[in-house]
DNA sequence: TGTAAACTTAACTAACTGGTTAGTTACGCT
DNA sequence: AGCGTAACTAACCAGTTAGTTAAGTTTACA
């Protein structure tokens, strides 16, 4: 894939001394791909060197087993996402327009990302009373410290008379359902609504219904003004939400 | 298991005539948990028929293969949801009550099925462009009725004035999502929240969250009366859904 | 008494699949 | 020129697992 960006190279032959961090990128890829549509159980480690144009047995030789590798991919994906979502949860703004701007960016990452989701769902339903170490270090690393910063922003959202008193550990995870769910059940979704939901503009409308669900939510009505459908006042924040739609939405389309 | 509860009879042994409905229905109660869990590919057979009490050959005299077995498992979870749903849309209520105890119903129905979202969440994961003739089956028999009802009752909700003028294509994945998420991550949001999310008053509490946030985000504040935080006008609602929780708690607790 | 349904037992196979191994290629260095 | 080593491959192996089979057992019922 990559390699075919490199026009004017010797063009390496595949069994001789390529690019290392090409292929370990290509393998972790072509498996996030394979986890995410099958699961660890399902994942066909043949299938996987297939898609990265490489030979199964690289796959052990930069990973110890199927286990480690699905270990790398969940790391690669929840790392992505922990920065992503930092960079403004870090930001100065205030309750009302953090939390959107968290949504949005999480959507914008699920959105540009779609083997996340689905990791990361399969990973939920795997957590078992047993095999708990390593789910363990995901939760410390990624989870734990997401959401105890935007249990944090919920707080104070409320504290300032800004949100509705909600629990943030019943309002944070209905949040990511939100957000996560749509793209997880794309294909059985088109031959229930009639469209293809992974279309461009679908996605941005998407995006637009989520914040609004979610802002109807959590916001408290504006004291003063026009206090009537005063809940709506989404509309303040829709149009910057809307560009960074359109610009998610080209990255993607750039991405793949 | 369900056997325990012919006291007089004269305690069938294995290896003889049993009620064949009884093990046709341990298989697939074993089998449910088994899928639930680990996924079709990650499911074995031979611990289905262990948690059965049943020999392994007797799946492959009861279903054709895993396949169809899985299948079947899927047509009772669905079923099952599928008359406890209609029971209340059928139901003579307005608007904001019906899809209340709509929700309420598919909450309950989950909290006294675990095994349910996880075969569903696995199943819409599942979804590939290929093998379809399987859950085009479940589409057309289950997600679409349901679906098209709820959206109808939506709309209907939204022409009176009650909704706030919503997509029901993005309104209902985004309320079943909250609905089932809760229970699948289960395991990793004791983790992380700390308390144990099954525990039958978490139950309870995330039943009142979600008929919450979903009332906030659907229901138009009423016109008329003190309009300032109007739309928490769920107190009237939720007395009878209190009540509603407990019974459901304690029927669950009666059937495990 | 006999037939058939509802099972058990346990050995077996065919196919699949994770993982290994032994060897190859080309690059960098001396 | 030649050596060491990172990067890589083809072929294979060993364990697992869905599914089968053949033979037998127990009960209901006609």
């Amino acid at each position: 894939m990559a390699q075919l960006f490199r026009p004017r190279m010797p063009l390496r032959r595949m069994g001789t001394r390529g690019q290392p961090e090409e292929s370990r990128a290509a393998i972790l890829q072509a498996a996030a791909q394979e986890f995410a549509e099958n699961g660890i159980a399902g994942a066909r480690t043949d299938a996987i060197a297939n898609a990265a144009k490489v030979n199964k047995a690289l796959l052990y030789y930069y990973f110890q087993d199927k286990e480690t590798l699905y270990s790398a991919v969940l790391d690669d994906a929840f790392s992505g996402l922990k920065t992503s979502v930092f960079r403004v949860l870090d930001s100065e703004l205030g309750p009302r327009e953090k939390l959107l701007a968290y949504v949005g960016a999480y959507f914008d990452f699920v959105a540009a990302n779609h083997v996340y989701p689905k990791l990361m769902q399969r990973e939920m339903m795997r957590a078992r009373e047993g095999h708990s170490e390593h789910i363990d270090k995901l939760i410390k690393n990624y989870f734990q410290p997401i959401f105890g910063r935007v249990s944090e922003l919920i707080r104070e959202g409320v504290a300032a008379g800004e949100f509705r008193d909600v629990d943030p550990a019943h309002f944070i995870p209905s949040m990511i359902s939100i957000v996560i769910f749509y793209f997880n059940g794309a294909l059985v979704m088109r031959k229930i609504l009639g469209f293809d939901p992974l279309a461009p503009q679908r996605i941005a409308e998407r995006r637009v219904a989520v914040l609004d669900f979610i802002s109807a939510a959590l916001f408290r009505p504006e004291s003063g003004a026009g206090s009537k459908a005063s809940h709506l006042d989404t509309k303040t924040v829709r149009p910057k939400v809307q560009s960074k739609v359109i610009r998610s939405i080209s990255a993607q389309g750039a991405r793949r």
